[in-house]
DNA sequence: TCTATTTGTATGCTATAATGTATAAAAAGG
DNA sequence: CCTTTTTATACATTATAGCATACAAATAGA
């Protein structure tokens, strides 16, 4: 037995138990049979993906629900605590406030660029995906050739796994808030 | 043939090709038969979780990245374009900028609070986890009866569904970044 | 153009997923 | 406590996943 049926097992029955259903609820409302849901719970058998798909719809949850593992509850970052990396000369600052988590897929950062600041990148992994907010001053964004002139309060979302540059058009300092996804 | 096999025989094609890999080899670095995941590829065959975590590990990458379906590139949201929803009196105001998305599992506000302005909040759906930097000014922020004092610069992440509140306990407006996440 | 190599597909066989049914065990109600 | 109902599990059968192998088709190189 491989180490994903046990977590897809526990999963299941940890839904199951706490929607209170039973094996034959699970059953019609996923059309599968119910002893299959068993032989799932039990690690018994490794299902199809067909399989798995009606039972995640029929429980109205996500694969990931099915195949991740939990985690616990609030955590201040204070602003002292973080630690800065600096580039363009101390022009462009960045402050990693919430690391990558596997189950989550995003990190988050904010971003301060003083007057004429930028910063050149050429692109993260596959796939991931930027989202800016503008808190404070101005900002003029790239990407693929393309210039996004930002004031605050804009936002912009873009694939960022293709060059982008980043530049303080203002003449003070310009605060920026920054999601990044990527999907693996 | 159901939906989700097309889907994720069109992912794994995908991958392939961009990668450059041929079957032989994608069965070299899977451990699945190179005439599996040439039935994969063809939708002919809904393989177990065991063989799509096989090639998931053996391509690193994910099972969503398996499983989901591609989106477009770069998006401006214009502060004038949002629409604005107040609460307490106009003191408390919530711009959302990107709405969620069931791939991302994310959706991403900022949010201005006038002084002595404040929100309670009952709690959101299960398992929600809320991500929240302070950009100008301060607030309290209180979880289960904690309270959270955070200044300029500092952030927070706790877990939403449970009771919450927001103050500005300071003398002038406090923006606030806010991502929640939701696991389904 | 021809030859060798690589690649994807077809086929038959084995292992196992998935089911329906029977039954033992647990829970609920009087 | 006893009886009925519900629930989870065992078992046999059917359907299909997964594999090894052969071969046709496509590609690469001389």
């Amino acid at each position: 037995m491989e180490e994903i049926q046990k977590i897809l097992a526990r999963n299941l029955k940890a839904i199951r138990e706490k929607e209170k259903l039973s094996l034959e609820k699970v059953s019609e409302l996923s059309g599968v049979s119910k002893a299959m849901i068993g032989q799932i719970e039990r690690g018994d058998s490794s299902p199809t993906i067909t399989t798995i798909w009606k039972i995640a719809n029929g429980l109205k949850v996500s694969f990931t629900t099915l195949i991740n593992v939990p985690q616990p509850d609030a955590k201040v970052v204070l602003r002292s605590e973080i630690q800065v990396l600096s580039e363009d000369n101390g022009r462009y600052k960045v402050f990693p406030i919430f690391p990558f988590q596997e189950n989550k897929r995003f990190e988050i950062y904010s971003v301060e660029i003083e007057p004429e600041g930028n910063l050149n990148s050429v692109g993260h992994r596959d796939g991931g995906e930027e989202f800016i907010t503008v808190f404070d001053g101005e900002v003029i964004i790239t990407v693929n050739d393309c210039n996004y002139n930002l004031k605050n309060g804009d936002s912009i979302r873009f694939k960022a796994d293709r060059p982008h540059t980043y530049y303080n058009s203002g003449d003070r300092l310009t605060r920026l808030s920054m999601t990044i996804y990527y999907p693996d």
